[in-house]
DNA sequence: CGCGACGTTGATTTGCCTCAACGATTGTGG
DNA sequence: CCACAATCGTTGAGGCAAATCAACGTCGCG
């Protein structure tokens, strides 16, 4: 099991012992998924928490007129989960679902909470965790309702220029709040 | 001071003991607020969080054509702060104001660190309170990404009616994502 | 090979914005 | 306590950003 990305991607906000390290990653369970295979769907409870190790996944929703809506994105290095449905442990809104073969680490609720148990350090990890996805939020809801479509698009391909290789654009145009069609005008203006 | 609110606040995700409680309300700072006051400003580095005892609050951004973007409001038994200059202690990025003459107490970031230490159940307490911010965030995003104008603003009477009473209508109209007039109208057309 | 997913283009429509103007309140200095 | 200004909510006319609809070429894949 390649573990050397997320003990950094821990190591980042707290700083773990060797004994540490191994009970944490004793709890982890790798899991492979192929190209459109979903890791979560609407009505299911989410059991885990992601971590990306290779490839990329995307999380959205689908509105009564069959519209599909992407709420995030995740690449190596990053987490993802029905957040709302891991919280409350209720029937969940999002699907989750790999845009290329990918290989994540889950981290099962119940381990979590153990680990929150055994040692307080890990409490502090997800908080901050979440604390900068909250962020990450925040300032999306104000660009969305600040910023035009063009500038959002600019504002997303420097920020995540890696999306860009591994989610098709109609996914990118929907996670950006505009039309495939719109976006394919806007990308038409900017090479020009 | 009047510190029921907040800990019944706190005791609905941790149960506290009485030394724990007092120890908790001793590093709180009251604070009055008239109407149209600041609680922080661009630039400055947050250095409380503030729970809302009476009175409303908004906090916002005003963007390089002087528009004000609302990216959210507190009254009473909520939490509010530049959320991204407090956990990175870096300049902020938001206005927040007091909507009506307003009672917060303060928690500083030192204190909330002190907290931390001296006891992880106020880690656990402030990692599920900027969650559920998180998971409402969220939703927030996607609904501004499928619904129309007029059904974000149903949606935004019927998940906070309490607001009405205290926010401006042109504040209201910012927070969905749309212009005061705009907002005028879809109300015309739901009173008929 | 043939089908479905993807990206693009053009014509048309629409949800929401802009601008200008108007009463009704609120509040504030003289 | 009044006069005047500022804020607030609303209305209407006109305009624009982005959606919708329909069509087409390309590609990857079963």
């Amino acid at each position: 099991m390649k573990t050397d990305l997320i003990v950094d991607n821990v190591s980042k906000h707290i700083s773990l012992t060797d004994e540490e390290t191994d009970l944490f990653l004793s709890l982890l369970i790798e899991k492979k998924l192929a190209k459109r295979e979903l890791l979560h769907k609407v009505g299911d409870v989410c059991r885990n928490s992601a971590f990306v190790i290779e490839g990329a996944l995307k999380g959205y929703t689908i509105d009564n007129a069959g519209g599909e809506h992407v709420l995030n994105f995740a690449v190596a290095d990053w987490w993802i989960a029905d957040m709302y449905s891991l919280f409350s442990q209720k029937p969940g809104v999002l699907l989750i679902e790999a845009l290329a073969d990918s290989t994540v680490l889950l981290l099962s609720k119940e381990n979590q909470e153990l680990l929150y148990k055994q040692n307080p350090k890990f409490e502090r990890f997800f908080r901050i965790l979440v604390e900068n996805a909250l962020v990450t939020n925040q300032q999306r809801l104000l660009d969305n309702l600040s910023l035009s479509a063009e500038q959002r698009y600019l504002n997303f391909i420097k920020k995540y220029p890696f999306v860009l290789n591994c989610a098709p654009l109609h996914s990118i145009a929907s996670y950006l709040g505009i039309t495939p069609e719109f976006l394919s005008k806007i990308r038409r203006n900017i090479a020009s």
